[in-house]
DNA sequence: TCAAAAGTGTTCTCCCTACACCCATGG
DNA sequence: CCATGGGTGTAGGGAGAACACTTTTGA
């Protein structure tokens, strides 16, 4: 870089801040990640997660939205800020502190439509190795996932609109890492009384149909007024 | 600023990056925050939280100790980052990122060591208006203790290592803004095992003196290991 | 007729809640 | 002797956990 083209200047020396997305999905059966592979050095030809330089003139949040929107064409269901990394060896070319976000979506939306990027989905527990510190970005926003859902309705952010109440319990399975009994998953859901039992039915196997429900936020958020606590 | 003194120089505009540490005490009845008086501008004689830029040879954990420290001559029992703020027009001299902090002293081993700065507890409840954004980020920092009291032991970093189950109760009373029934809040909190009831008592009132307890972290940690969760 | 998955109900236990009495002390 | 506050016990209700049978369908 030659001299005229560093043309900001400071008195004091400033970091540089980017975003980084990490974006949950689940495909029915596991929880998956979206990563995309970084052309460029430092980690040329590794994983990383969406994201990058912020703007002067846009906040973290937008900068977050843009950067995801512009590298993966998605529409997050929801997103969260979850914590900022600032280690001043993290990045090799400079001092980059990194505002990481927290994702999700409905992967069955946009299956497809993963453009020309190099984007993957890749399961959970099949990650591999990854850029920077990202390992450990991964690592803190999974335990920011379980621990938003134990009081959140957020599962249903992963879901399609329309839902069986076994898709919903392997949803929930696959991020806590636990297994349910099955009638008291459905007895507690309905006790809950925040699904819309629909009149339509899939054929989830072929053994026999299955009722498809969708997620009230009318009244989940009633009962949040009332003082009310979701808790899985 | 003349442009000799603008020594550092980037290829694209890097904000400014600080911390800012919302710090917490419980001074027997209510809930407190220590803040400091602005000395410059902008916001001169605003009250505001102690906080400053980050040095590029530390990280952000370090920097929040450090300005705590400088400021405040504090050592926080509890510390913990939980938001990062990035309004591009939040700070009106340049574009200021600033990384929030989350800490809890022990009040009443400091009470008086708050050197000649000018730094003040102020009760939650009797906030004067703040500087920058500050009063959105008491309002998250006070939020983000609420969620964190219910399932961590961090009330203990509150209160001195010695305490009676009315301090107890009446510190976790101030931080939610609930009350709860004397008696079985000292039925949970035995049940819990989490406290060493001590063979000493005070006398918190001329009527009746009350027995003393301390916190009883191998106990917790014990609890935890085996899938506990704590909650109020 | 058998295998596989959906749908549903009961019992037990534990914890939270509401609530009342006794005791020690100082005024 | 009375007001104040500390210390403890009990009964009832609700939610979670354990658990089994029936139904539907395709193979």
């Amino acid at each position: 870089m030659t001299m005229e083209e560093k043309r900001y200047c400071y008195r004091y020396p400033h970091p540089a801040v980017t975003t980084d997305c990490v974006i949950f999905g689940f495909d029915g059966s596991r929880l998956n990640v979206l990563l995309v592979k970084r052309g460029g050095e430092p980690y040329s030809g590794w994983w990383a997660f969406p994201g990058g330089f912020i703007r002067m003139d846009e906040s973290a949040d937008e900068g977050a939205l843009r950067e995801l929107c512009e590298e993966t064409q998605l529409k997050p269901s929801y997103i969260e800020q979850f914590h900022t990394y600032s280690e001043p060896l993290r990045d090799p070319r400079e001092r980059v502190i990194t505002i990481a976000y927290l994702a999700l979506v409905k992967i069955q939306e946009v299956k497809g439509g993963d453009d020309a990027k190099e984007a993957q989905w890749f399961p959970i527990d099949h990650i591999p190795h990854l850029a920077f510190d990202h390992d450990v970005i991964l690592r803190d926003a999974l335990a920011r996932l379980r621990e938003r859902i134990h009081f959140h309705p957020i599962g249903f952010e992963l879901l399609p609109d329309k839902f069986t109440l076994r898709e919903l319990q392997t949803l929930y399975e696959s991020i806590l890492g636990i297994r349910f009994d099955r009638r008291n998953f459905a007895k507690k859901m309905h006790h809950l009384d925040i699904l819309n039992q629909l009149d339509e039915t899939v054929w989830p196997t072929p053994k026999r149909e299955a009722t498809l429900y969708s997620f009230n936020i009318e009244k989940y958020n009633e009962l949040k007024q009332r003082g009310f606590r979701l808790e899985f």
